[in-house]
DNA sequence: GTGGTCTAGACCACA
DNA sequence: GTGGTCTAGACCACT
């Protein structure tokens, strides 16, 4: 499979963000085992470096544990995935909320557009 | 004024947004004149190539138009700024739907952290 | 009535070349009277020094003569609008063989070409 | 080498231009890498950030592709390029026809006078 | 004074 | 080494 990155943004940085919402979504659970490096590097299509400095981040950030000879675990702390989830969705709804209020736009047009985008989904 | 630019973005592109911003919130009409590159540039701080790319970009996107010594100014085609507005708009919606998605919200869930957002504003 | 200009090319270059085309089409002849500065420039809608500018250079051109108190004419000298016809001529054809050729085309690929314009140009 | 180069267009259009020239005459193909951005400059004989910009259009018209750390490449997409050439010729062609119009020619009087050249491009 | 181009040289992130 | 951004300073043409 040949994912497809963003050109104008690091494409460690996009699998990381991808490995995240995974965990977050529930598809990885805590202690769940990640692909091997070089296994991840041929599944997405890139370089191994890529994927290691990916895992490499990913323990500093305490969301996985690498432990000798055996790979690279989602962190067993449960507590830590959860703070991740906070994390995640303060970041994305702050941005939002500051990007439409830079346009001009109230919290009840925001309601309102994802509701209209909410119903145009279930049409389709 | 010494404006905060965020490192990760090219600065060109923060000022371009800048601007955007200001146009479909009517600070800026269509037919204003923007300060002059040199003006521009002292007063955010940047260098005046920094200000000229970022005209040069507005106008090859149809926002602004330059006029040879006499300098540049919002479009007068009113119908290219509602169009900035829609698609404008319809990123920023999308990228929020679309990122919480990935982490598992539904359309309700977004809704009602909107919502919980503007309560803590109303009282803060 | 309101010209259109091309933005990449000086104003008063645009006005020259459109004064010598009415010249080799015939539609000056020699020693016609052409419009005074100021008329002409509140025709095309642009500063009077511009047309200063395009009847300046015409005349070092020997194109046009300017006689004081009476206004600006088109030479009486005729062979220098033969010469006028066939510079404008000769620069046009080269330009067009050259840029064709940096393509790849032939003459015969180029004429065909004309051809076909020629056609949709009939039947339109 | 030293390139020459017209005074009175930009630089980098007139290398954008011998860029497309070379892809649309088959110099370059589809997925071909172009020089680094510093080798081109020194080839030419200007400075990199020209080179970069020239590079930089050129990925925003679709004609090449840059890929961090690995260079600047031809699009893959072939269909663009048959639409570059397309549109060059066009450009280049109703350009002829309509500078030629003004000046009076007809399209029969167009294509003797190319036939002239041909001719005398075969003796000389 | 206005926009537009170019240079020289620096620094950064990515691979 | 590769593309990308930014600065400082220069020069040009147009008005």
């Amino acid at each position: 499979m040949n994912h497809e990155f963003n050109r104008h943004k690091p494409i460690y940085k996009q699998i990381m963000e991808h490995i995240c919402q995974d965990i977050v979504r529930g598809t990885y659970e805590h202690g769940d085992k990640l692909p091997s490096v070089r296994d991840f590097a041929v599944q997405v299509g890139v370089n191994a470096n890529t994927i290691q400095r990916v895992y490499q981040e990913l323990e500093r950030d305490g969301i996985v544990e690498s432990k000798r000879g055996q790979g690279t675990f989602i962190t067993e702390n449960e507590e830590r995935i959860n703070v991740l989830k906070e994390e995640m969705k303060k970041e994305i709804v702050q941005r939002f909320i500051t990007d439409m209020m830079k346009m001009g736009f109230t919290y009840h047009e925001m309601m309102t557009t994802i509701e209209e985008e909410a119903k145009n989904d279930d049409s389709s």
